[in-house]
DNA sequence: GACTAAACGAACCGGTTCGTACACTTTTAG
DNA sequence: CTAAAAGTGTACGAACCGGTTCGTTTAGTC
């Protein structure tokens, strides 16, 4: 026993009033070993999806041991939802620094865009986890205590954007801001989730930088033109 | 022998002069059996991926067996091929029979783009197989000879609009067709590909029906209002 | 009816993979 | 200092799974 129910947390903030000086080092080096095996089980999860990802390989590539993994998180799918939470953690950190409350609500928007396309670009193993999270329905992040917990900040800088938009004048046309994220992540999610297959096809590289940079404007473009557009949603006549 | 080597496409169309019209319902029977398999085969390599699909559970859901399946396409990864082939011949077929190089610009790109939502919407099987796909960097489609063959005819069709557009003056602002053609497809691939963790996160039901209209609405607004836009692309200030 | 080749089924094999038992060391608490 | 608790490595088991072997049935040909 004490060999199961260790995972899901340290848990072990001295619960008593003495400081527990000493436990610190302890503390840190189990950080470390969990820090280091979650950094490799990403890229290993990243690579082959949940069923394809082996224990064995990322057990080597750790300075530990697989028995370490099981020790720290019960179970392969253990490990990947505790990668998974790693991962949204640090995007919805990341968001929540974005300062854009203020000065020109286009150039705002711009801003905020930009960003979302420069992250994707910059974590291609984070979009990758997501589509794998996808493939099973959303099931583990559907588990996670700690996933479902976090809020969401980006939503709220985009309506703020969106509010003094549409006061200042610039912005005509209403929309939810929600809807606007997802048409900006779509983008930005597509051009690296899909940049195999569409490339192949098109006989493009997506990843060339000319491209990379005429697509972040052209997403820019779009949505400040959207914005603008006074005209609440013209009908299609349907099918011929 | 004769047993590896089968599969991969019919390539027995009589090749000596004489009919062989008994042949025809042997060939039928084949083709069925086939088809058989690769439906199936699509279930489920789309909802577990390509290693958590089951040979077994394929084929035991199938009214043929296991060792079918290894005679007619030789291993899992052709099977798989396969049905990636299989998938994209699908799309590629109705792409090709849309016709809208008549009539306004306007609402022939508004219908093209009502067309890819729908389809996306209406096969998610798809979906998941490109995602899939895109998972194993679009490996297996590289070895594919078909897929390679395929045209993609919904290029032409954007751009032929793109320049009745221009011409008309509807349209001021220059666009690469298939730098449009992602930023359609992304939007309407993402909203199946990823409706389980975004519809997660945020709460909400991407299936629902008002957001599904919605949300086609929006898409065709915001490329029209881009296309209509003259403005050449603005630059952002860089970091503050 | 005799013959051939394709279509098929059951049983099986060998390698892989998740997870664990056991034995041992290190750290922390009293 | 001592005992409990936490951390660690090795080695292995049991199930699983892709792929094959071998033999049988069916369909078509002469």
């Amino acid at each position: 026993m004490a060999d199961t129910e260790r995972f899901d947390e340290p848990e072990d903030l001295d619960a008593d009033g003495l400081p527990g000086r000493r436990r610190v080092k302890q503390q840190d080096r189990t950080t470390k070993t969990r820090d280091d095996i979650l950094l490799v089980a990403r890229e290993e999860f990243a690579a082959n999806g949940l069923s394809g990802a082996r224990v064995d390989a990322i057990a080597e590539r750790t300075r530990t041991s697989k028995r370490m993994i099981y020790y720290h998180f019960g179970s392969k799918e253990g490990l990947y939802l505790a990668v998974l939470e790693h991962a949204y953690t640090g995007i919805r950190k990341v968001e929540a620094e974005l300062r854009l409350a203020d000065g020109d609500p286009v150039e705002a928007m711009r801003r905020l865009i930009g960003f979302t396309f420069d992250y994707d670009e910059a974590n291609p193993d984070f979009i990758r986890l997501v589509t794998i999270e996808n493939i099973h329905r959303a099931s583990h992040m559907r588990q996670s205590s700690s996933l479902g917990r976090l809020n969401v900040s980006i939503i709220d800088t985009i309506a703020a954007i969106l509010r003094r938009g549409q006061e200042t004048g610039v912005f005509r046309r209403e929309v939810d801001p929600i809807d606007l994220h997802m048409l900006i992540s779509s983008f930005c999610f597509f051009r690296i989730s899909n940049r195999h297959t569409f490339g192949h096809i098109f006989g493009r590289d997506l990843g060339e930088a000319t491209m990379r940079s005429r697509h972040r404007v052209l997403l820019q473009d779009a949505v400040i033109a959207l914005l603008k557009d006074p005209q609440p949603g013209g009908n299609e006549p349907e099918e011929a």
